[in-house]
DNA sequence: CTTAACGGAGTGATTATTCATTCCGCTTAA
DNA sequence: TTAAGCGGAATGAATAATCACTCCGTTAAG
């Protein structure tokens, strides 16, 4: 099928990325692709079935990069609150810092292709899941379903990175620090 | 310009809210929107200018309905927490029980029409600020950036309408009162 | 009758995908 | 050491599909 990652497969995925992040999936042109890369309008089809297969691509690469950027420093022996800080705040760093990124899954997750995707459980989503059990377990964290602790926690930092990314805000380390600390508060357990 | 309001107007404004609902923007042709409304294609072009021009009337049409939803029971005499909790109440249940009009409103802030429009400041907006300024003049909101207030308080709304609609959960009343307790906890200030 | 609203086939622009052809690096025979 | 042969990677013009928008004949209201 599709032949040995080459550079060409580097560059098509490269600047797919990019235009993508730029225009959204609908205004990108498979020949604007290919120029950006460098390469002829067919070749995208030798390394990559479809429109759609490229995307589909795209997102299992980013994912492949994002989970040990997000997992950096976590480990058992700390404590629920100060894994949660630092899951969080990786996951916001690195969408604060990778713009195209963070453009590109925040459409993924907004169309059929991210519905799909999401059902069957992204590779990352489980970090996010086993410290929540944590966190009951050791009546630290509100007993709530998965989904409303996932979305109080997640919910701010993809908001957050978007303004950001639209340039409606300037995001500082205090405010990165401040919002890391209310996610935290908004699934704690209260005394 | 424009013919006076008729029904049909309407019909093509409800066609086009569902079909855009469902399958965004780009993957809804203006030949299936007319369809649906039960009229010619050339008729939309009576009423609207383009495309784009639809759209933006759209969520205009939405903004104007949803604001005296998220009003309904606010007044001064209540605590900031009972305002927050009614103003976010209100936002979340409209949002649930309005399958096409909040994949609409996240479609539509999520493209270059929205931004725009973020950038004058929607008129649902103030409410949320003004109480915003309230509580941190009180010293039971956290003194943080409006946008960051915005991030925590909005987000997880956000993302658990998002889930519902995807068929990724069953949003209960007990979820709810959770997630929006848990937002006034991410913003209120600590004792 | 006059005029405005309407319908829907038609138009031109855009775009994903294909495929006949070219190009390039390697092998091998003289 | 050449040079002819070969295989598959790369190309991009051609194709077919889609879609926003226009145009003009028809309808209906006054």
């Amino acid at each position: 099928m599709a032949p040995r990652p080459t550079d060409k497969r580097s560059a098509i995925l490269h600047a797919a990325l990019e235009i993508f992040a730029e225009n959204g999936f609908h205004s990108s042109p498979t020949s604007l692709i290919a120029q950006k890369a460098g390469v002829g309008a067919g070749t995208i089809y030798r390394y990559f079935e479809s429109k759609d297969d490229l995307i589909k691509v795209l997102q299992q690469e980013i994912d492949i990069k994002l989970k040990p950027a997000i997992q950096e420093g976590l480990t058992a022996d700390k404590t629920v609150k100060a894994n949660f800080l630092l899951l969080h705040g990786n996951l916001l760093r690195y969408l604060l810092a990778n713009r195209n990124e963070s453009r590109f899954l925040e459409q993924f997750y907004n169309s059929p292709y991210g519905l799909e995707k999401k059902r069957e459980g992204s590779s990352c989503g489980n970090l996010f899941i086993d410290l929540q059990q944590r966190g009951i377990r050791e009546k630290v964290v509100k007993d709530l379903p998965s989904d409303a602790l996932f979305a109080l926690s997640i919910g701010p930092l993809v908001v957050l990175t978007r303004d950001h990314h639209n340039g409606l805000m300037v995001v500082t380390d205090d405010i990165i620090a401040a919002v890391l600390e209310g996610c935290w508060d908004a699934v704690k357990q209260g005394t």
